[in-house]
DNA sequence: CACGTCGATGTAATCGATTCCAAGCCCTCA
DNA sequence: TGAGGGCTTGGAATCGATTACATCGACGTG
């Protein structure tokens, strides 16, 4: 492969000329860079990434730290977080923790061997020992989705505790008064916030929240499944279940349907983060949306805003409750009906 | 950030010694091991892959290129190229080229200019021209799933034929006689595979494929619901849709419900790669899977096989038939019910 | 006419690693 | 005792860029 100095020889200059016509410096004279441009496109010339990060440090990378690709919520965040560092000029890699704190601390430590500009994290623990050092340390840094307390480092979330209000109330209307809920894991900012939010819109109504009717999830659909047939073999099951992530959802509504049970008849089911494929489900799964591509828009800014020394800014999205029918019919149709 | 020089200085040695210790070459003493080794730790270094790539002109990193993210195919394929690709050294980068041959052409730009040691591509259209250079140029490259015939890159892939066999024996037991198909973008090998297949497959048992029940799509969802409505509208509508992709059978999914129709009693549906959420759909989607963990770790060692010297092979696999519901009860079913 | 200025260019240092080559040291064996 | 050989080790070149600094003409001005 062609270097900087083939393209000099090849245009008779030095490597100097070469590298200020590629970087559009002012003073190089018309001739000088009519004719590196011309060797640049006879040689074919690409200048080489690596050598021009050694030199300048920077890589003009992002990394991207995420806790389940497989998770359409968090593809659709990478999706967004990459067109806009795209738009931005920057390369975004992404790194799969699959909500193990051993894998995310893999990827944080290639990601800062490779000297990315900065690092986006949904973090899948408190906090492995390497991200911790990385946000101590200064590295540009911002926290989708989920985060760590204690640290100064920006956050771009989604506040749901208006869409659950809503959604208590919306179950509430429908008749339902034991509820039931599929948490995350504790660790997780989402895993407990959510339980409180639901736990203190349930209060609104005078509702509890009993023990057995928090299970303990791990935002994957198999443990949606076991807490969810845990439930159904309480003497007296819930009348909803609310899943604290899709993915969970989805495995509440297979044990529901391995009974022979049919949602939302026997079942309400309700979901935190919307998906495409909840309008195809049986039935169509009523969900808190967020808005998933301003969150990876609104994040790749903080974080470019950080690396180009602007001071960045912590956003706080509004997450809102979309209604199918996976809680029963809803009101209106109701009274329509009675 | 500390370097190999601060570590050197340090451990009272020379540079060249800790990049000994570091690459674990034979010729260094206990003594000078050890004290080098308490150096890393006390100043935390960690070595700037970025250098290291400069001098050794590799990159242990492996570029990924596939149509469309959000697509559930492909999150899985990406998600076992990236395990196999860690499982052997090799960090991955994935390029999402949203089935848009400028993206997928910026995408292979961008990667080579940071010297990626290999490319794993699912080409969008006909190759786009970049692509094409490298694959000439030299650069090791495999396909996945999608191919460009001429080029001496291997090719791992499914081949879906005895399953779609099987698929329309499977319809026409059930009685369907008038079968439809969304294709997809012709330009790719997938898109005028799959159809020729179900061409040959409906021959076998005499039926046609008339122009009017073959759709153009382009594998989003959005052209599934718009080929399959022009199929509603037509005079003598087909019995059967099958769609190339499992986002088009997403798409026709709405345009039938669109209509207030059922599937599979006013149209049966059937789709070409299979995803966890087609059991959660209404109906269940009946079909055809691919195994592919297998196809994203195959294409992984086949590229690194190329890129570490050894000869790489192409690689099919067998996409096998998954009945669910969409195209009416199974002939078992039947058969006790009559 | 001499001097200062400015634009265009080249030389060389530098980024942080790897690795070739030479040198130093110690040991063994003739 | 001296030559040769095997370990260790350090010096320095190198990878491909960027960029500070020096240089060199040309030009304008007093």
């Amino acid at each position: 492969m062609a270097s900087i100095k083939d393209v000099a020889a090849e245009a008779g200059v030095s490597v100097a000329t070469v590298s200020r016509v590629l970087n559009d410096h002012p003073s190089v004279s018309d001739d000088a860079r009519k004719r590196v441009l011309a060797a640049v496109e006879a040689l074919g010339y690409r200048p080489n990434a690596v050598a021009r990060s050694l030199r300048t440090d920077q890589t003009r990378t992002l990394g991207l730290v995420i806790s389940d690709v497989m998770n359409p919520y968090f593809t659709e965040l990478a999706r967004s977080v990459e067109e806009e560092a795209r738009a931005l000029g920057y390369s975004v890699i992404i790194g799969n923790a699959d909500e193990r704190p051993d894998l995310q601390d893999h990827h944080v430590t290639t990601l800062l061997d490779r000297r990315i500009d900065g690092l986006l994290v949904s973090p899948t623990d408190g906090g492995s020992p390497r991200m911790l050092e990385a946000a101590r340390g200064g590295t540009p840094m911002v926290f989708v989705d989920r985060w760590i307390p204690g640290l100064d480092v920006p956050v771009i979330r989604a506040d749901g505790q208006a869409a659950v209000r809503d959604l208590v109330a919306h179950l509430h209307g429908l008749g339902h008064r034991r509820f039931a809920i599929i948490a995350g894991p504790a660790a997780t900012t989402t895993g407990s916030e959510r339980v409180e939010a639901f736990r203190a819109a349930l209060a609104e109504y005078g509702l509890p929240l009993p023990d057995a009717y928090t299970g303990q999830g791990d935002f994957q659909a198999e443990s949606g499944r076991r807490v969810t047939e845990g439930f159904l073999d309480l003497p007296e099951p819930p009348e909803v279940v609310f899943a604290a992530d899709n993915l969970m959802a989805l495995g509440a509504l297979d044990a529901v349907r391995a009974r022979g049970l049919r949602v939302p008849h026997d079942l309400a089911l309700a979901a935190f983060d919307d998906i495409p494929w909840f309008v195809h489900t049986d039935p169509p799964v009523t969900a808190i949306a967020q808005p998933t591509g301003e969150l990876g828009r609104a994040a790749v800014r903080a974080l470019v805003d950080r690396i180009e020394g602007r001071p960045p800014q912590s956003v706080t999205f509004a997450a809102r409750l979309v209604v199918r029918r996976s809680c029963g019919e809803s009101p209106v149709t109701n009274r329509s009906q009675t």
